[in-house]
DNA sequence: TTGTTTTTAATACAATTGTTCTAAAAAAGG
DNA sequence: CCTTTTTTAGAACAATTGTATTAAAAACAA
């Protein structure tokens, strides 16, 4: 028996209580159902609650990572940087359930250390990309000239965050296409004129 | 003694129980050792849970609105949209707090019937005024042709949700001087060249 | 088969939860 | 000063929490 497989999969089940009920109701029992085992069978899968916790939050952050590492870039930044965002961005359901899950560990986090210190290393790697995505934009010469790079990283970054809220919250009003022209509209506003 | 004044001090000693310990803790006997009562003192005021949290939510929203309406326009849309502004993102400790506490009642509507029907309510307000800033630029010739109205409203509006979200997470990397330069520099970006 | 380990199940425990109830203290009105 | 109402305090309730314990069941090795 695949002791890891096993962990993921009490880990998904974490999620979709975690979606259904909220956080707070993310109980050992709560999870034991729904992934269909007992609370001390649980156990040999994660000793304590807060484990399992932590296990389901980094979860979430891994499999966006898997998805930007497997990537098939182009090398033309015009259209590696819709590619790339389009993975961190909930465009489908399954990754609307990540961030779900994703914006309720955060907001617990500004109450628990472990939580936050590891959210910090997520930002800080998140920012990092959008970093080399502007770095990248000026060494190819496509930024508009007199742009304030440090404070367009944060814009775009902050841009990309509220489109992701927005499409958890309402996501009615906020559907794929959408964030999509909005990414595509955002990157105009950030480079020179074409020809 | 003031009944309505009382259940203020209740909610405001809620919303420090969030910012220390998260919503999850906030429970009777937490909030009411915060307000300084007794658990069957407090019930006097609120008669049960939910009616309290639910008053603690609308108290941010309430604030966040009672600020708009004091707002001194000049007439001028390209100041008043900052000012605007300024009163919604968390420009100082007083509103961050109220921005932490909105954005776990935020999480907690997305598990919860009644508080997502109130957040619904608060999200269309904040949208249309994104709307009318939107119209009100279109109307005094300020918009740069060739914008895709709806698209800006939901671009403006994710860009200012987004930057609340950093200055809560991130206060260090989002203080208020970035904020307001961020929106001014979107402004711009929606804007024609001036003369 | 027999023996060993792994996995599962179920119960028990103390702590915390929202709520109810009872009564004392304080305030107000006559 | 007495009566009535409002406010406060604290104990008690059943339900739920994370965790520990115990033992049965299953899987596996020899």
């Amino acid at each position: 028996m695949d002791h890891e497989k096993q962990r993921e999969k009490v880990a998904e089940a974490t999620w979709r209580v975690i979606q259904k009920m909220g956080l707070d109701q993310a109980s050992v029992r709560n999870i034991a159902d729904e992934a269909g085992l007992s609370v001390g069978s649980m156990r040999h899968y994660f000793s304590t609650h807060s484990e399992l916790l932590f296990y389901a939050m980094k979860m979430v952050s891994d499999r966006v990572g898997k998805r930007i590492a497997n990537i098939d870039f182009s090398g033309d930044l015009l259209t590696d940087i819709p590619l790339l965002v389009d993975e961190i961005l909930p465009t489908d359901e399954e990754k609307r359930l990540e961030m779900e899950v994703w914006f309720a560990f955060v907001v617990k986090s500004l109450s628990d250390k472990d939580l936050a210190r590891y959210r910090l290393e997520v930002d800080d790697g998140l920012r990092s990309i959008f970093i080399e995505i502007m770095d990248g934009l000026a060494a190819k010469n496509l930024a508009a000239p007199d742009l304030d790079a440090e404070l367009e990283i944060e814009r775009f970054y902050a841009l990309i965050d509220g489109l992701a809220i927005h499409a958890v919250l309402r996501p009615e009003k906020m559907p794929a296409d959408l964030m999509r022209r909005t990414v595509y509209r955002h990157l105009q506003s950030l480079c020179r004129p074409s020809e």
